[in-house]
DNA sequence: GCACCTCGAGTTCA
DNA sequence: CTCGAGGTGC
């Protein structure tokens, strides 16, 4: 089909312009059912040819494209993906790097004296994604995001090679199947030679490559970039008809190839860990050979139930691990070592590399963390040292090549004024009372204009007034349109219009947006505060517990130190900040201008309201299940038994928990009692 | 008192 | 992601 001739026909471009009306309305249908995930009344072939042909006639004719439904994705007109909740947790996994690492992990959990059996699998290197079928067919296809929701990219995952958009076999009615979306080197490759052809800029590397392949809004540029999906695990399945149940996870990767799924070939059981050994150094042999990048092997305990036992602790599971091979190592030279005042008044050290190109990016930058690491580095400025990217983003300083020394390095010295008020620097946490050293360096001055500038950010931040960044929080300061924090909620668009270079939609966008978030959540409003040692987890537990803010003012430290998890630093530090005259004046200064706290919503529940002290083991549950079983129905879990406590809870062998219950005539309960209750 | 785990705070680049 | 430090269980 060339353009020329149809342009120059005008019977037949009216032909094409109403085709595409009828298209448009075809398209724009399926895409509607597909939203709702019916079953759309077009099978998926046909969509993509429709799809083909309405492209097509947009190239010749450009005037098509408006309103056209393939500028949008997924029914809705929208420039990012949907969020969505996804139905567990993604973890991700804990790293080690040596055989010895692995001994260690494996010492760990075979506590109890063990014999796991293993199951070994090549770690690609792609992006994480969720499948959903219904009744077999595709649904919904989601990124791992921030683990708790995911991206939608349902129509995108279609044109993955590799994904089935039916299922093999028997009609199940629900299952959700994890991969890796992986660009093969091959096709990368391709990709980049015609890239450079066209002077068009270059993919960094195969990760890159798909992820942001897949986060393309056009489902028709995916299907260009030739990605695979290898799955790895079966997340969940559920049928009415046939209970069916693995018991390991190498019987689930049997069931997913047999059901239509491509997974990596290199999948194996293996009974002892010495033969995991023999399989990682196997692995890092062929590596370079096989079609796509690999970061390591996944080890993991290949019964489910023993997974289950094992549980899952902090960012990953206890029952596997991710082996590296080690990561792309380069050389550069520190010529500088600055140092950054943090909003807490940390002195933090930061390495200004000569730039080098890295795992897909050129690095600048790299923080030393505090004196003891230089220290234990023994880094000098002017030195060659060792870089390498920390899970592949954020660079780290490995070591110093000394050959590479001539002479001339300067020793680094932690200043002792601070170099951005020029006040005396203290090597412990001045924001506490507590006389301890510590290991970094604090600026002592509260109203050091670094800290303040990290403060401001900090607030707006956690308010969410992401309109207001750092520059024009300057810029304010600077036209002495606030002083403080408190100011912006007193500021109108007049205010902000006058200013040059101030755009009127602009000024608008930030005067509503910090309109929008003068009503705020009672957490947001404590971490907002910037209290030395109180983060959001913190802020949202002392949200929970005092509920106003009128209950936190007068609160004591050890009414504080009843909320689980805070113990007396924090408790004090908190004090100290509500004991502090200015920082009351801003509090009441924050709702002078209008700023007003949300009512605490607390998950509603049996036991809201109650605080649980646990002692002792239970019998049909670990003390873990039990907290949560508490949490779950809205009560609290506190580790002392107060005047406060509700209940203690007294299992088998349990101590000293119980007399002091006993001595504050606090109720306690058996096991039997605590699950009658439910 | 030690060994865990969790949290806070600072950080990089596209 | 990393490091340090606080909190808690044993």
């Amino acid at each position: 089909m060339k353009s020329k001739d149809f342009k120059e026909n005008k019977k037949e471009k009216d032909f094409l312009i109403s085709r595409a009306q009828v298209l448009k309305k075809q398209i724009s249908k399926y895409q509607e059912e597909y939203h709702k995930l019916d079953s759309p009344s077009v099978s998926d072939e046909v969509y993509d040819s429709l799809v083909r042909e309405l492209r097509e006639i947009e190239t010749l004719f450009p005037e098509v494209k408006k309103d056209s439904p393939l500028q949008k994705v997924g029914g809705s007109l929208k420039s990012s993906f949907e969020k969505v909740k996804h139905i567990d947790r993604v973890t991700s996994l804990n790293d080690v790097f040596s055989f010895e690492e692995v001994l260690d992990w494996q010492n760990k959990i075979s506590k109890n004296n063990k014999n796991y059996k293993y199951f070994c699998e090549l770690k690609l290197d792609g992006l994480n994604i969720t499948l959903f079928y219904k009744n077999n067919k595709l649904v919904r296809g989601l990124t791992r995001g921030d683990g708790f929701f995911g991206e939608d990219i349902t129509e995108n995952v279609k044109m993955i090679n590799g994904v089935p958009l039916f299922l093999d076999g028997d009609i199940l009615d629900e299952i959700v199947v994890r991969g890796e979306v992986v660009m093969h080197k091959e096709v990368f490759k391709k990709i980049n030679e015609n890239n450079k052809k066209e002077g068009r800029p270059l993919l960094a590397n195969t990760r890159n490559a798909a992820s942001g392949s897949v986060r393309q809004m056009d489902p028709l540029i995916v299907k260009d970039r030739q990605l695979n999906f290898y799955a790895w695990d079966l997340v969940s399945l559920k049928d009415s008809k046939k209970k069916i149940i693995f018991e390991n996870h190498s019987d689930e990767h049997l069931f997913l190839k047999q059901i239509g799924f491509t997974l990596d070939s290199h999948g194996k059981k293996i009974e002892k860990i010495e033969d995991v050994f023999d399989y990682l150094k196997d692995i890092e042999q062929k590596r370079d050979s096989f079609p796509y990048s690999t970061d390591g092997v996944v080890i993991a305990v290949d019964s489910l139930r023993d997974r289950d036992v094992l549980g899952i602790v902090g960012k990953g599971p206890k029952w596997s691990v991710a082996y590296k091979y080690q990561a792309e190592r380069v050389t550069t030279i520190i010529k500088d070592i600055i140092v950054n005042v943090g909003r807490s008044g940390v002195l933090t050290p930061v390495a200004i590399l000569e730039p080098v190109q890295i795992a897909g990016s050129v690095v600048s930058k790299a923080t030393l963390h505090n004196l003891d690491q230089i220290n234990r580095l023994d880094l000098k400025i002017g030195d060659t040292v060792i870089i390498q990217k920390a899970g592949d983003i954020i660079p780290e300083v490995l070591g110093v090549v000394v050959e590479m020394r001539n002479g001339k390095e300067k020793n680094f010295v932690m200043p002792e004024k601070c170099p951005a008020c020029f006040s005396a620097v203290e090597k412990k946490d001045t924001t506490n009372s507590q006389t301890k050293e510590q290991v970094a360096f604090y600026c002592t001055n509260k109203n050091c204009v670094a800290r303040n500038k990290r403060s401001f950010e900090h607030f707006v931040n956690v308010f969410e007034i992401y309109e207001i960044g750092p520059k024009i929080l300057e810029r304010l300061k600077d036209e002495g349109l606030i002083t403080d924090v408190a100011d912006l909620f007193t500021l109108d668009k007049v205010d902000l219009a006058d200013l040059e270079r101030f755009g009127d939609k602009s000024a608008e966008n930030i005067i509503s947006s910090i309109n929008n978030h003068k009503n705020i959540e009672f957490w947001r409003f404590i971490f907002a505060l910037g209290i030395a040692h109180v983060g959001e987890e913190t802020s949202r537990d002392i949200a929970n517990h005092f509920l106003k803010i009128e209950n936190l003012l007068k609160a004591t430290v050890s009414d504080i130190s009843e909320i689980e998890n805070i113990g007396n630093v924090v408790s004090r530090s908190i004090v100290n900040f509500f004991a502090e005259e200015s920082n009351i004046n801003f509090i009441n200064k924050l709702f002078k201008n209008g700023v007003t706290i949300k009512e605490v919503v607390k998950t509603k529940g049996i036991f809201s309201d109650k605080i649980f002290v646990l002692t002792g083991t239970l019998d049909t549950m670990s003390r873990e299940e039990a907290k949560k079983k508490i949490i779950e129905n809205g009560g609290k879990v506190s580790s002392f038994v107060s005047s406060k406590t509700s209940f203690v809870l007294a299992g088998k062998k349990s101590g000293s928990k119980e007399k002091e219950a006993e001595r504050l005539g606090v109720k306690i309960i058996k096991e039997e009692d605590f699950l009658n209750m439910f």
